[in-house]
DNA sequence: TTGATATTTCCATAATCATCGAATCATGGG
DNA sequence: CCCATGATTCGATGATTATGGAAATATCAA
């Protein structure tokens, strides 16, 4: 993942709607969710929200696919963990880092977490 | 971590000198970087360089410090950590993911990263 | 106090982004 | 073919954001 597809994947998701329709589908797992299902789900227009959703999918963190009349939007689990390699890389220079830093030990540990 | 928080935050990032500005904080370790070594390290004016580091440091990405003449930056690492926390709560619906799923894994362990 | 260094604030300009109704496109049933 | 449904594209408007030089603010040394 070059700093570039980084930017459009964090510029995704720094749009309420988006980080609210990316949540849903997070959470509604590899099945996914119908676009007029994530507009309904969040109470926005469906042209506002197929410009968000395909905002998404440009950045690669969703995936589309087409199901008879609708389109089914699911999360790209590997996407979002490549961000955070990337972000992290190389973290403390390589050094050990301590407990309070924290970036060489398992992340996303929901009791470590502010 | 609230959405207006992870919004915040992620817009912060979805920037080319914040996002290397960050990268160079978080591989400098907790002892962090003069302002003017990271505007000089990546070639931004300076004025520039305050004004994302400004945003950084309000996002809570970031923690910054004087000392003596300079104002040092260190990342945050917990606030990174507590983003990832957001976006992958509640995956899949509570439901154990998949190993393709890997949202309750630990994250970010390179050979598993695209 | 004077001068040098480090950083931020100010400001105007340019560029990018979000919104949503209406029109358009794609699919499937009868 | 005709109609209904689900979704996207278009287009105009308003809002937010990035940029960087110049001026202002802090700190320190002599």
């Amino acid at each position: 993942m070059n700093a570039d597809a980084v930017i459009r994947a964090l510029g995704a998701l720094a749009q309420e709607h988006r980080l609210a329709a990316y949540r849903l589908l997070v959470q509604a797992g590899p099945e996914g969710l119908a676009a007029g299902a994530v507009a309904q789900g969040l109470g926005v227009p469906a042209s506002s929200m197929s410009f968000h959703l395909a905002q998404l999918a440009n950045a690669g963190l969703v995936l589309a696919r087409r199901q008879s009349r609708s389109i089914i939007y699911a999360a790209d689990y590997a996407a979002m963990s490549a961000l955070m390699a990337y972000m992290t890389e190389n973290c403390c220079g390589g050094a050990e880092c301590g407990p309070d830093v924290a970036c060489s030990s398992p992340l996303l540990q929901a009791k470590d977490v502010a």
